[in-house]
DNA sequence: ATTCCAATGTGATAAATGTCACTGAGTTTA
DNA sequence: TAAACTCAGTGACATTTATCACATTGGAAT
């Protein structure tokens, strides 16, 4: 799927590089958008949030990949409805909308380089509305740890439960109560700023 | 938005039409697409569901309007994975993706036309995400019932309080209690198979 | 090593929603 | 008109998640 991106070495001709560290806001909600943010390296994570207290994960972008709300946003003028943030050290560069609209019409690659990210974003869309709408807090859990694992490369993973409890938007005290029932069945390990998930999950 | 559709006359000429019933399942779970669904006359509600008991609408179709899940299923060989079904009598025109393909690269419109779309649908699904994971159902409730109004041209709904505990994932006594507190409050009047918005509301 | 602090563990309780059981009202059908 | 059926109203109770209060623990800082 990454390697769909056409000419990814060339990527930083188009536009600006930054680099990100973890926790760094890329995107901010509200924010008018005028280019596209396409990660070079690490890793984001695009929420959505209600009154700046609790908020959502939706997805995560991989180097190779395009944040599609910030395209469409930018596409039309409008403002994101979302927020990005920094998993890790992160190299982002933006592409002004007007180069991308020329690269888009002058090469069917690009074209079809948004329209795949397009798909894979709204399935992952369509799993978090599955997910909030049919799963309780425990699968919800398990499942979002396997992402954070997939997308990080390690069965470890450093975070509080503060912070899980946020992504997922709810309380720290229910992530403490589930990952100890898990930790009881055996699918994780506790440690502090740690959770690792071991095989059996 | 609507009149961005480029050349709407001439859309029959493109595929076939066919014309369902309020209730007809347009388009399927698990099904492969190999045709793009779009909305002349009526409106599709369009839904994912659990394990065949519990469904979650997403958002709806109007006239001009295309379901985009099918485009990039379409375009990359996918099954479905939302199911759409017609709210009232509607007319749809599917169009077979090998003529999308070539009207999008003939005409930038076409392509405009697709990008707009997408934009919408990502809205909206940005809106029930923010729904689900943030609002009580009392407000989903009344969110739900607005747009039910505003898709529908009236503020008098015809709809059981089954079907709505269908659409909103939850459970019929629920809408009963909730509809009958929002009756107290003067925000519908309720009747038989028909839930009136007042103005208050 | 002692102190301090963030992170975690845990009980008690509340709030929202889900489930069950049943009643009754309005419609349709025989 | 009388049955039969669908839809709606409602009490009682279960489950899930949220909230509050406070104890404990592991590391970092001094």
């Amino acid at each position: 799927m990454n390697q769909v991106l056409p000419d990814r070495s060339s990527l930083k001709n188009y536009g600006i590089t930054k680099t990100f560290k973890a926790g760094d806001e890329i995107v901010s909600e509200d924010a008018p958008v005028q280019s596209i943010p396409i990660v070079l390296r690490g890793s984001l994570k695009v929420m959505q949030s209600d009154d700046e207290f609790r908020e959502m994960v939706m997805y995560y972008l991989q180097p190779g990949e395009t944040c599609v709300m910030s395209f469409l946003a930018a596409l039309y003028n409008d403002t994101s409805k979302v927020k990005a943030v920094a998993e890790e050290e992160t190299e982002v560069v933006f592409i002004p909308i007007g180069k991308m609209r020329e690269l888009m019409s002058k090469d069917p690659k690009w074209l079809n380089y948004v329209f795949q990210i397009y798909h894979k974003r709204f399935e992952e869309l369509l799993d978090v509305v599955n997910a909030i709408a049919f799963k309780k807090m425990d699968e919800r859990l398990l499942q979002f740890l396997e992402k954070k694992a997939e997308v990080s490369g390690s069965r470890d993973i450093k975070i509080t439960h503060e912070q899980l409890g946020q992504e997922l938007s709810t309380a720290r005290e229910v992530i403490s109560r589930l990952l100890k029932q898990m930790e009881n069945e055996g699918l994780v390990e506790l440690g502090r700023n740690r959770i690792t998930l071991t095989s059996r999950s």
